[in-house]
DNA sequence: GGAGGAGGTTAGCAGCCGTTCACATGGGGC
DNA sequence: GCCCCATGTGAACGGCTGCTAACCTCCTCC
């Protein structure tokens, strides 16, 4: 039996889609009850306020992001192999949820302050855990160059939800070459 | 004598920031004339609306990088030099402009339809440009790949605004790099 | 079978925000 | 010197929107 999804992770990704298409202030309350065929004020029945929704929203991203990225790092058996996990782990969480993706990408500004300093902490770690494994391959980038790489990276593969002209394989695959092939040590022409 | 730039622009760019920091609706009309020193609807005097503002602030924007990428083009004397001309077109824009790069990432979604139109159709020509170009240089890509190509490469240079710890010239260097390794011809394991 | 809580409904309020209006003012051309 | 237009102001309005309130209806469990 498949896990029946929750009323909160159903609102929760029917707000993640609308936030993704019209921004958190584009969209109202009723838009995001209709969504899930329930209307306007049933769902504060399940969240504290729409604020809470984006906040519980970016918090778990951060979380699933940051976790799986560690978890392949270290489960790798050379630098090079962390590197390429890392780069199909993020590819392919951006290529199978686009809009939380997306809402990540774009929607930090609109959260609470408690909330927007525990997702910034959570994303700082993610993104050392990349320059980590960056540095470990690319040996001629200093830490600030890594970390603005990593942050050229993610928007690379963030990019995903703006071209949806390829299938899911076909565009993993060219995101994971192009990605890997922009951090590739510098060529030195002989 | 410096150009004395018009209280027009003044407003844009100030809007422009504001939108880029805020997203479109985050930031009230009061904001933007607070942010020139005049207060709230004198801003009606320059614009019809504040959907006008966004309007002429992004078609402006479409255009400037199609003609400049255009122009530059035509000007190569060949197809990589074209793509290297073309990489260094937007990365030299997307730094000197983060704020307006950002709001036309970021709030297409706000225009009003025939705005969108207009704008869309502009950022297709830009696409059209680049697919163009890649194909002369990356042979094994075929069109809906190269347009997704150029599309995540747009991803890759937008992200400077998202991480100023390096200055201009490392910075332009770190992009321009990175952007033409994604799109070296795939490396043939020999 | 009655109590109660979970989850839904509609009506309404309060505040915000884009826009308009009536009015001030100051610098240039006749 | 006078007029007038460009530019700015504060007050007011109308609609939208997040949220609360009051009420309904099952489903469950003793």
């Amino acid at each position: 039996m498949a896990e029946k999804p929750s009323r909160r992770d159903q609102i929760l990704n029917a707000a993640a889609e609308l936030f993704a298409r019209h921004g958190f202030h584009g969209v109202g309350i009723d838009d995001i009850g209709a969504a899930v065929g329930i209307s306007g004020p049933a769902l504060y029945r399940h969240f504290r306020s729409k604020d809470a929704m984006l906040g519980e929203m970016l918090t778990s991203i951060s979380e699933r992001l940051l976790d799986g990225g560690q978890r392949r790092v270290d489960a790798a058996a050379s630098p090079d192999e962390a590197l390429r996990e890392l780069v199909g782990w993020h590819v392919d969480f951006a290529l199978d949820d686009p809009a939380l993706i997306t809402v990540q990408a774009r929607n930090l500004a609109n959260l609470t302050d408690p909330d927007r300093r525990r997702v910034r902490a959570l994303q700082r770690r993610y993104v050392e855990v990349w320059v980590d494994t960056i540095r470990r391959t690319v040996t001629d980038f200093d830490e600030p160059t890594a970390r603005a790489a990593a942050h050229a990276v993610f928007g690379l593969i963030n990019s995903t939800p703006h071209s949806a002209h390829l299938d899911r394989d076909q565009m993993a695959a060219l995101l994971t070459r192009m990605a890997l092939a922009s951090l590739a040590p510098a060529a030195v022409p002989s």
